[in-house]
DNA sequence: CAGTGGTCTAGACCACGGT
DNA sequence: CCGTGGTCTAGACCACTGA
């Protein structure tokens, strides 16, 4: 039951009481929450007021709701784990592997799918690659898949006198991948950047990584330097929150 | 105007048609929407449904509503880029500087308070630190702010008889701070792991950050390691997703 | 004071899931 | 088929903002 008089918003009381009973275990991860309409009796508001409750949680990932069955406590998600500044030749050479052999090492049929096609730089493609607005850059689309399921999406831009005759403008770029076709046409990376930040999903977005409510995406623009400090590639990824952590590693001194 | 043949729901509908006029330009970073009554004239729907279509738009971040006064576009927030993986001896001698300089050169009137507390050591803090469950530990519980608002939260935690009769154990750790103790204690940091991750605030959270609705929080959790590999520190952050971007670096090689 | 968003009600009908 | 969440209405009153 709500307490009218204390100045709180009815909903609030509901969602406040209700994210209690979660965090106390009440209702353990994966378990159906009392149908709106039982909620509708045991706090005697009306259902309205029930949904902006449920809303409150859903927005703030703690639950899901499925139309016909009920709403559920989130399960924890499965997190993958990326390792960064691990990106040496050695490890290069084992290609798009470090995510196709990793999922393939937990069980999963993974895929990757590719679209490559060609676009002028905007003010952001530009300044990062350090070229003018509008200059010709080879655009890299990709699409990652584990189970089916869409788990990743990344951007890979490069200015395109890097990569005219280089099987970087194909769909398979061969052993080693893009960093090695760069390598071979006389481009070798000397550092990497990633800058990360998050927010929330666009519609398109969360449609594609199946995201729902309440969870955000982790985004990661990894530039890639030649030697000379030269910008050679940007890669722009769009990942769900909920199923990544990102490491980064670096000694003290 | 809605089309209710569509199968797309009406408030879908006006949630897609106000997003797309703000992402044409039509309502600018800044400026008001339309009041909720005005909109329910334009769409031909009711109030309850107008509201649903601007919740939609809330929870995206693209527009913060304003009690009394209207429904806005969110303008871009003030970005703060924190440069990683240069935490350095050299650099952490200007210490908690990082931050406070780093405000200081942008006009800001930055702070910093602290509190000091004892606890054991839960799993999650156990495995991180390599300890025992139950393990003391001291918690140093830092809140940062610029311009009187909070920005950031950080929770420090170290092995308790890693810090017994050192300044870690004080509000104020003096100069070059925590790191700078620990390494006169005979333990010198070998290395940095940051482990990087977003979510949606709680609400302790949201209110102390003063988030609105739409805007995930980033979570680091920084270990520093000993130079034998014992983990010397853990150190958890909580950044508003809208004005930060983290930044790391390495070389290819 | 008028205009704004915030909360709430008591219904109604629809779409989906599982029995 | 029934129970679930999803959508929608037509109001009502409150709390806040700014002229």
């Amino acid at each position: 039951m709500v307490d009218k008089t204390s100045g709180v918003p009815a909903f609030r009381q509901v969602a406040a009481d209700l994210r209690g009973r979660i965090e106390a275990g009440e209702y353990a991860p994966g378990t159906k929450l009392p149908s709106e309409r039982e909620l509708v009796e045991a706090y005697g508001v009306s259902r309205p007021t029930i949904r902006d409750a449920v809303n409150v949680l859903r927005s703030e990932g703690l639950v899901t709701a499925e139309h016909g069955r009920g709403v559920f406590v989130r399960p924890p998600a499965m997190i993958q784990r990326l390792s960064r500044s691990r990106l040496s030749r050695a490890a290069r050479e084992r290609d798009q592997g470090a995510f196709l052999a990793d999922a393939a090492a937990k069980g999963f049929t993974a895929s990757s799918s590719v679209k490559v096609r060609f676009e002028s730089a905007d003010d952001r493609v530009a300044e990062t690659l350090a070229v003018d607005v509008g200059t010709e850059v080879t655009v890299r689309d990709r699409v990652m898949r584990a189970n089916g399921l869409i788990v990743q999406l990344a951007v890979s831009r490069l200015r395109r006198e890097f990569t005219r005759g280089t099987a970087v403008e194909e769909v398979d770029t061969g052993p080693g991948g893009t960093y090695a076709r760069l390598e071979e046409a006389g481009y070798a990376i000397g550092h990497f950047v990633e800058h990360v930040g998050a927010r929330m999903p666009s519609p398109e977005e969360a449609s594609a990584l199946q995201i729902d409510q309440g969870v955000p995406v982790v985004t990661v623009t990894r530039v890639a330097y030649g030697e000379d400090g030269t910008p050679l590639e940007m890669n722009d990824m769009v990942l769900p929150a909920d199923r990544y952590e990102l490491s980064y590693e670096w000694p003290a001194e």
